[in-house]
DNA sequence: TTCAGTTCATTCCATTTTGTCATGAATGAT
DNA sequence: ATCATTCATGACAAAATGGAATGAACTGAA
């Protein structure tokens, strides 16, 4: 996203940082609205706790707490202070972890994922890349658009669109298609029987893939004009979980609903799917000699990636 | 987006958050690849980063450069936790900046925009507001959705969508409505005469518009199937790059393009436009008395946004 | 080969920051 | 009135940070 010049810091200066163990006590002082509480989280005594506070709103000018009677409550700069540096102090500290992890270690893989891949499809496969090769270590990082593998300090990505990304060796590991799914009672409530039916049930659409009814419905030879009907979500979790809770059939890409498919919270509707233009890629930089760790995530990840297609292949009708 | 569990901090532990000090010290040694830089520019001296450096790797266990004859390079686990801390600092900086707006201000107005709003709308129209009301202090935040202004320090927010906001009211701003444009050059080259000629033209599409296109030909009378067809981005900035550099026919948010429109980087191709399902409404909280200066904002908003309403509807054929 | 200039590493010491301990004031419950 | 609890603060100790100086290693010019 673009920032905003006037949100930009113009630079780290240390005049407007505070020291991170004030800001942790703020933030722990703040969670707690109790001098006494955040010390024995933190394992200090209050009077550290109050003086650290008194410094930080002294240096900033800004009283971030009231005190009332004898107890602490935060003032409209101190509960904006605390959303903005929380987060900070998040990625401060899972940096931190992450780059720990490479303490000990030779071997460390370091991949750029997508949120909801990471999370549906791949994690709960790590664990077999894990038994296979118990000394590697590995960092998965979140970027959502192809980068510079010379700028940044990934050994592999996974990416989804078109295998186009430049400097890299794109491999594809299997297309996206998704599946109408819907929660048992509300198939039964609204007597799903045919597609034809899905028209006139309430039906949610994933604004990431706007024309995926539209597909779908010429797939399965019915004519709507009502294709594109339906409340919009932007994100993979909430469509599924209004589809969970009855709100509307979905379709949904296949990998991210593998979970609840099985679980039975949601069933799928029919056996039609639509198969979108973009696929899932594994990607890494060309012309490099590939560390023997990555050649054998690659190596695991294509196997899984087959076997993921020949699941799904078995599964349609014969 | 939703965050993944292991990229998540379990809590911020002092363990794991090295001094910002050190941390700045970190930062500017790898930008400079040399610490009598870095020393230069933070007014300590050579020994000082040095000794910063060397404790924050062995706090951290990891060596985060390599001292190559006299010299610094990075690692990777060096670069990795550069990259990521350099954010978290950034954020601190800022969040402290922003914070600081209030020292010696008892009215700071606190408001929630939308990226490209705030950029190309609001931020070239706010010296009106100053000058009308000096003494007021203005925090403009990013926020992409509605949230709870019981849970959040917010006086106000621009939303982008339906009226539709727990808790709030929405007063309509102006409706949004997409417009064709491209460079100059691009449409002499391309002879485009009528709406007609740009169903043969190459035509770049907004990812987060994708029915645009369609209702503009639509509007036009120009019936074709390629509606959809065209490079497809996800910014408004990127797409409006494409265009000034003779990329393709655009459709744009209007308020996106006044000052390329000004400035004759883009032309206008037909009075044509589209007036998209969502709108532009600044939100506040109900049931709050506003507060004077968050009042005052919102009369001032709503002139400014009834005179871009005016030039508009003055701009269209008699 | 020699010398000057430059960078990083380290030691000693001074200064600053942080935290403990103890105490006081204020508040609410009993 | 008494007791328990919280925040504020002073005196002091401990820890962290930084300066100054020095040494080792390297590069480039003479």
């Amino acid at each position: 996203m673009t920032k905003w010049n006037e949100l930009k810091a113009i630079a780290m200066r240390r005049a407007f940082v505070p020291p991170a163990d004030t800001l942790i006590a703020f933030e722990c002082a703040a969670r707690h609205l109790s001098f006494t509480r955040a010390a024995e989280e933190l394992h200090l005594t209050q009077g550290a706790i109050s003086k650290q506070v008194r410094q930080l709103e002294d240096r900033l000018g800004v009283e971030l707490f009231r005190r009332v009677r004898q107890r602490i409550v935060l003032t409209d700069a101190g509960r904006l202070y605390l959303h903005d540096i929380r987060g900070a102090l998040e990625q401060m500290t899972a940096a931190t972890r992450q780059v720990m992890s490479y303490a000990g270690s030779a071997d460390v893989l370091n991949l750029a994922v997508l949120p909801t891949f990471g999370t549906r499809w791949l994690a709960p496969r790590l664990a077999g890349f894990a038994r296979r090769y118990p000394d590697a270590g590995l960092n998965l990082s979140v970027r959502l658009q192809p980068f510079d593998f010379g700028e940044e300090p990934f050994d592999g990505a996974i990416h989804h669109g078109d295998p186009v990304w430049a400097g890299a060796i794109a491999e594809h590991l299997f297309d996206e298609e998704v599946i109408p799914v819907a929660s048992r009672a509300f198939r039964d409530r609204h007597e799903i029987r045919s597609p034809q039916d899905l028209v006139r049930v309430p039906r949610l659409q994933l604004a990431t893939r706007p024309f995926a009814w539209r597909q779908w419905f010429d797939l399965a030879g019915v004519e709507t004009d009502a294709a594109f009907q339906g409340a919009r979500f932007e994100q993979f979790v909430m469509i599924s979980e209004a589809a969970i809770h009855h709100a509307g059939a979905a379709l949904i890409p296949r990998f991210f609903v593998e979970a609840e498919l099985s679980s039975g919270r949601l069933v799928r509707l029919f056996d039609l799917s639509v198969k979108q233009q973009s696929a899932y890629y594994f990607v890494y930089p060309e012309g490099r000699t590939l560390h023997p760790v990555v050649s054998a995530f690659r190596q695991w990840l294509m196997e899984e990636a087959r076997a993921a297609r020949t699941a799904r292949e078995s599964m349609l009708p014969g």
